[in-house]
DNA sequence: TCAACTCCCACCTTTGAACAGG
DNA sequence: ACCTGTTCAAAGGTGGGAGTTG
C-alpha cells in the first residue's frame, strides 16, 4: 500500500528529476521517487507538461504510443453489463465483481510503470431502478474525493505487467464518505466508469508521455446497496466464487435457507455443488469468469437479454465517453514515484504471478477527479465477441485529437489539436462507431455503420504528450460528447461483435448466441444507454469512431461481426429500445425501450464538459481526461468490429483544451472538432468553483500537468468558496451537468488554468482570468443549457467536480516555487507531511490540503491489499 | 408507506501459519 | 538448514433477510 508512513516520498517527494529514473536498487524508504503533484506544480512542471521534451535517450524504445490494454474479462462483463452491472457499496468496502482484470502490451519492458484504478461518475444524475430499468431520477450527489486504486505491483517494468493478468480485485468500493480505509468512494445509485491508467514511472515528472489512460466501457456500472435487478444477482451468484453459497446447489440457497429457517436443520453440506470452481478473485487469468458461469448463467443472460439489450449494451452508448479518462493523474507522480522505489524489486521479482492483483494501493485523488465519466464506447463489448476488449492508447498530447480519423494521431501524435479537436460529441460517435442522432450526444449505433465496431471495448489511450499536455487538462472530465459517442458506438460495436464476444476472453460466459442474445437481436442490442440526448451533436449521423483511422485500432474488426446482427443507434428500432437509462437530465420519453437499456440515457447536459473540462483537482492530476475519450470507441467505430476490448483513454480531456484554449488546439480533428459543441467556447455567466477553475485550466491545457492554482489564488477559493455552502452540495440545478460542465470548462480553460500556469510558469502566458469564472465567489457558473445539451449525457459532471486539494502546506512552497519559477529541485522541497486524511468527510476536505494518502490497515497486514490514494480536495460537495 | 440503507447471518474462498516429510 | 507439500484456522468475501432510517 502506498501511504505516506510507508511511502514518504509520496508526501514529501521532493524529487528531482534524476531521481525519476528507476531506482530498483535504490531504498525506496527515504528516498522521494516521486514528487508530488503539487510538487510538480510546484516546480514549474507546467511547461514540462505543457511541452514534454520529445522522448529522448531517456525513453529509448519507449512504447508509449503503443500501449495497449485488453480487459480479459471482458465477455464477463459484456454479459453484466447487458443486464446492467450493478456493484454493492458498503460501508466497510466491497470488492468489485467483476474485477477488473486487464492485460497490458505495448511496453517498454526494462522501464516501470504504475498501474492506477480509478472510478468516475459517468453522468451526473442520479439512478433508480423502476419499471425493470434503470432510470435517472434526479441530479448526481456531491461528487466524492475521488481516490485512486494503485495496483499492488506498482511500480514495476513493463516486462511485469505484460506477462500477466493484471487484476484490480482488491479494489473496493465504499458508499462511506469517511472512509479511512483509503477505498474508492462511491455513491450509491450512480453510475460510473472504472478506468485504468498506465504511467510510467519514471517519467513522473513528465506525465505527458508516459502517461496512458483506458476505459471499458462495459465495465460501467451503477452502484446499489442492494442489487436492484435480479439478473444481476443471479450473474454474480453463479460467477462469484464466494457467492456459491447462493447458487441453486450451495448451502445457502434460498431453498436451503427457507427449508433451515422451517426445519432449522442445519444446511446439508454434503450436497455438492455443481458450481464449477471460478476462481473469483484472481483467477481470471486461469479461469475466466466468464467460464465458470454456470450454465443457468448463462440462461439468465439470456431471459435477460431482452432486459440486456437493454442491459448494459449501454456501455457504449452509456459510456462512450470515456469522460472518465480526463481526471489527471499527476497527484500520482509522487506516490508512484515512492512506489517504484520500494516496489520495484518485488514487483519485478513477481514474475511468477501471471495474475497480478489489483489489490495495490487505492489512492484518493482529490485532485484528480475524474471528471464526469465520458459515456462508454464501449458498448462494444456487448457486442464484441471477444471477451478482451482492447484498446489502443492514444498519447495524452493525442487524445486531444480525438479526432481519431487520423491514424497517425493515434499514435503518439504530440500534436496538441488532439485536444481541442475533439469535442465530446465525436466521441460519442467515434465510440458507437454508428452514427448519433443528431443532438443527442448519445449517437444512436448505426450497427451496420458500425462494421468498425471494436469488439471488445478497447480504447487507445492518449499518450500525454507535449502538445496534448498543453491541451489537456487534468481534471479533465470526461467530455460529454464522447460519452454520446461512445456509448453508441461502443454498443453498436458491441451488438455487433458480440458474436465474437464470447471468443476471445471468458469461454465461459462467452457463448455468443446463448449469452448475448441481446447482441444478436438488434432491439436488444439495446445500449445500456440511452443515446445521448445532446443536441448539439451535428453529426449525430457521423460515427466518431469512423472518423477514426482504423490503423489507430488495435484490433482489426473481426469478422464474425455481423454489422446487421448490431443493432445501430440510427436504427429506429434498436437505437431506442436500445438504451437502458432515460437520459439522466432530460428523462426521454422517447426512449422506447427503457428496459432495453440497463442504464438511462446520460443526460447530455452532462456534458462533457464538466467532465472533461474541469476538475479543480484535475489541475493537479494529470489523469487523462475522460475526454480524452475514448479513443477506443473511435477505433472501434472505424473498424467494423473489432475484437478488441481495449480502450484507452487519452489522458487529457481533449475537450478542455480545445474549449480552453482554441488556440491551444492544434491539430483539432476535423470532425470532432466540427463536432461538437463546446460549451466551453461559450462564456461562462458565472465560473465554475473556484476549486474547479483551478485545476481545470491545467487538465484542459495538460495531460499531467500539475496545474496548480498559485497559492494564494488557491487559498483565496477554497476560503472563499469553500465555506459556501453552495459548494458543498451543488443545487440541483447546478448539479446538472451540462451546466457545471460548460461552465467549468470555460472558466478553466481560460482563467483559471492560464493564471495558473503563469504562476507555475512565468513563461506561459496569463490568461487573464475568465470574468466568467470567478474563483471564489462563483460556485458555478451558470451553464449554457444549449451546449450542455450537446454533450452526451453522461458528461454531466457538474456534480462531481473534482476536489483540488492544495495541502496549505504545500502552498507555500508552491508559491515560492513559482514565483520564482525555482528549479525544479527547489520544488522538490520536501514539505511538511500532510495529514492523512482518513475519515474526514470530503466536504471539510474541501479545506483540506491537496493530498490524502491513505493507507489501509487492513490490507496491509492481511492480504497486502493496496493503498488507496485520496487527493481528496474537491472543491464541491 | 416506501425506498434506501445498515447490520447480521450463513456459507464460501482465500490466505497464511504450522507442521511433517524429504 | 532448506525446500516442498499438506493441514488447519482465521480472515475476508458473498447475497439475503430483517430492521432502521428518512
Amino acid at each position: 500500500m502506498l501511504g505516506v508512513e510507508m511511502y514518504p516520498s509520496l508526501a514529501l517527494g521532493p524529487q528531482r528529476l534524476s531521481d525519476c529514473y528507476y531506482r530498483e536498487h535504490e531504498p525506496a524508504a527515504h528516498v522521494p521517487l516521486y514528487p508530488t503533484t503539487c510538487e510538480m506544480s510546484a516546480r514549474g512542471l507546467p511547461p514540462r507538461l505543457l511541452q514534454p521534451p520529445p522522448a529522448t535517450a531517456e525513453t529509448p524504445g519507449a512504447p508509449q504510443d503503443n500501449v495497449k490494454m485488453e480487459l480479459e474479462n471482458a465477455s464477463l462483463w459484456k454479459q453484466f453489463s447487458t443486464v446492467g452491472t450493478e456493484m454493492i457499496v458498503t460501508k466497510k468496502g466491497r470488492r468489485m465483481f467483476p474485477q477488473l482484470r486487464v492485460k497490458l502490451s505495448g511496453l517498454n519492458p526494462s522501464l516501470r510503470y504504475i498501474l492506477l484504478l480509478d472510478i468516475v461518475p459517468v453522468d451526473s444524475s442520479r439512478y433508480r431502478f423502476q419499471d425493470n430499468s434503470w432510470q435517472v431520477v434526479g441530479g448526481a450527489e456531491a461528487r466524492l474525493p475521488d481516490r485512486v486504486f494503485i495496483h499492488p505491483d506498482s511500480p514495476a517494468t513493463g516486462d511485469h505487467w505484460q506477462n500477466r493478468t493484471i487484476s484490480f480485485h482488491r479494489a473496493k468500493l465504499t458508499n462511506n464518505t469517511l472512509d479511512a480505509q483509503g477505498y474508492i468512494i462511491l455513491h450509491s445509485l450512480h453510475r460510473y466508469q472504472p478506468r485504468v491508467h498506465v504511467i510510467e514511472a519514471r517519467d513522473v515528472l513528465m506525465w505527458g508521455r508516459a502517461q496512458h489512460s483506458f476505459t471499458f466501457p462495459e465495465t460501467q456500472f451503477i452502484t446499489v446497496t442492494a442489487y436492484q435487478n435480479s439478473k444481476i444477482t443471479e450473474l454474480k451468484i453463479n460467477s462469484n466464487p464466494f457467492a456459491k453459497g447462493f447458487r441453486e446447489n450451495g448451502m445457502n440457497c434460498k431453498k436451503q435457507r427457507e427449508a433451515r429457517l422451517k426445519r432449522k436443520i442445519p444446511s446439508n453440506q454434503d450436497e455438492c455443488l455443481d458450481i464449477e470452481s471460478c476462481d473469483p478473485c484472481d483467477s481470471t487469468e486461469l479461469l475466466p469468469q466468464s467460464v465458470e458461469i454456470p450454465n443457468s448463467a448463462l440462461s439468465i443472460i439470456n431471459s435477460a437479454l431482452p432486459i440486456t439489450d437493454s442491459g448494459f449494451h449501454t456501455e457504449v452508448p452509456s459510456l462512450p465517453d470515456q469522460t472518465v479518462s480526463d481526471q489527471p493523474l499527476e497527484f500520482l507522480t509522487s506516490e508512484i514515484s515512492s512506489m517504484e522505489s520500494q516496489q520495484q524489486t518485488s514487483s519485478e521479482n513477481n514474475v511468477n504471478d501471471t495474475l497480478m492483483d489489483g489489490s495495490g494501493q487505492m489512492m484518493g485523488l482529490s485532485g484528480y477527479t475524474s471528471t464526469f465519466p465520458t459515456r462508454q464506447l464501449s458498448s462494444a463489448h456487448a457486442s464484441v465477441p471477444q471477451s478482451s476488449s482492447i484498446y489502443s492508447m492514444v498519447s495524452s498530447t493525442q487524445n486531444s485529437d480525438l479526432q481519431l480519423p487520423q491514424s497517425s494521431m493515434v499514435s503518439s501524435q504530440p500534436s496538441m489539436s488532439t485536444y481541442s479537436s475533439m469535442p465530446s460529441s465525436d466521441f460519442p460517435n467515434l465510440n458507437t462507431s454508428t452514427t448519433s442522432p443528431p443532438g443527442s450526444s448519445y449517437p444512436p449505433i448505426s450497427h451496420s455503420s458500425s462494421p468498425h465496431l471494436l469488439p471488445s471495448s478497447s480504447y487507445h489511450s492518449l499518450l500525454p504528450t507535449d502538445q496534448s499536455q498543453d491541451n489537456l487538462s487534468p481534471h479533465t472530465p470526461t467530455n460529454p460528447p464522447f460519452q454520446s459517442i461512445p456509448s453508441s458506438s461502443c454498443q453498436s460495436s458491441g451488438l455487433t461483435i458480440d458474436p465474437g464476444q464470447n471468443q476471445v476472453d471468458d469461454g465461459g460466459l462467452h457463448s455468443s448466441d446463448e449469452v448475448t442474445p441481446a447482441v444478436q437481436n438488434p432491439t436488444q442490442t439495446a445500449f445500456p444507454f440511452p443515446p445521448v440526448q445532446s443536441s448539439n451533436d451535428p453529426d449525430p449521423t457521423s460515427p466518431p469512431c469512423q472518423s477514426l483511422p482504423q490503423s489507430v485500432l488495435p484490433f482489426q474488426p473481426v469478422p464474425q461481426c455481423n454489422p446487421n446482427q448490431i443493432p445501430t443507434p440510427s436504427d429506429p428500432n434498436t437505437t431506442p429500445t436500445a438504451f437502458p437509462f432515460p437520459p439522466a437530465a432530460q428523462p426521454t420519453p422517447s426512449n422506447p425501450n427503457p428496459m432495453g437499456f440497463p442504464f438511462p440515457p446520460v443526460q447530455q447536459n452532462h456534458s462533457h464538459n464538466l467532465g472533461t473540462a474541469i476538475h479543480p483537482t484535475t489541475g493537479y492530476f494529470s489523469l487523462p481526461s475522460t475526454n480524452v475519450i475514448h479513443q477506443g470507441p473511435m477505433q472501434s467505430i472505424p473498424n467494423t468490429l473489432q475484437p478488441t476490448t481495449a480502450y484507452q483513454v487519452p489522458s487529457f480531456p481533449a475537450s478542455l483544451p480545445k474549449h480552453t484554449n482554441p488556440g491551444s488546439l492544434q491539430n483539432p480533428a476535423p470532425t470532432l472538432t466540427s463536432h461538437t459543441s463546446y460549451p466551453f467556447s461559450t462564456p461562462i455567466p458565472s465560473g465554475p468553483h473556484p476549486l474547479q477553475s483551478l485545476t481545470l485550466p491545467s487538465s484542459s491545457s495538460f495531460h499531467s500537468v500539475p496545474a496548480i492554482p498559485n497559492t494564494t489564488q488557491i487559498q483565496s477559493t477554497f476560503s472563499q468558496s469553500y465555506p459556501n455552502p453552495s459548494f458543498h452540495h451543488m443545487p440541483p440545478q447546478t448539479a446538472n451537468p451540462c451546466q457545471i460542465t460548460s461552465q467549468s470548462f470555460p472558466p478553466i480553460q481560460t482563467a483559471s488554468t492560464s493564471q495558473l500556469l503563469s504562476q507555475f510558469n512565468p513563461q506561459v502566458p496569463q490568461a487573464s482570468t475568465h470574468p466568467q469564472c470567478p474563483s471564489s465567489s462563483n460556485a458555478y457558473p451558470a451553464v449554457a443549457p444549449t451546449e450542455i445539451g450537446t454533450f452526451s449525457q453522461l458528461s454531466s459532471t457538474a456534480p462531481y467536480l473534482p476536489d483540488m486539494v492544495l495541502h496549505p502546506s504545500l502552498l507555500p512552497s508552491l508559491d515560492s516555487s513559482l514565483s520564482s519559477s525555482a528549479p525544479p529541485p527547489s520544488l522538490y522541497n520536501p514539505f511538511p507531511p500532510y495529514p492523512l486524511r482518513l475519515c474526514q468527510d470530503p466536504r471539510s476536505s474541501l479545506h483540506l490540503p491537496l493530498r490524502h494518502i491513505y493507507r489501509q490497515p487492513q490490507h496491509a497486514h492481511a492480504h497486502g491489499q493496496g493503498s488507496y490514494f485520496d487527493l481528496s480536495g474537491r472543491a464541491v460537495f
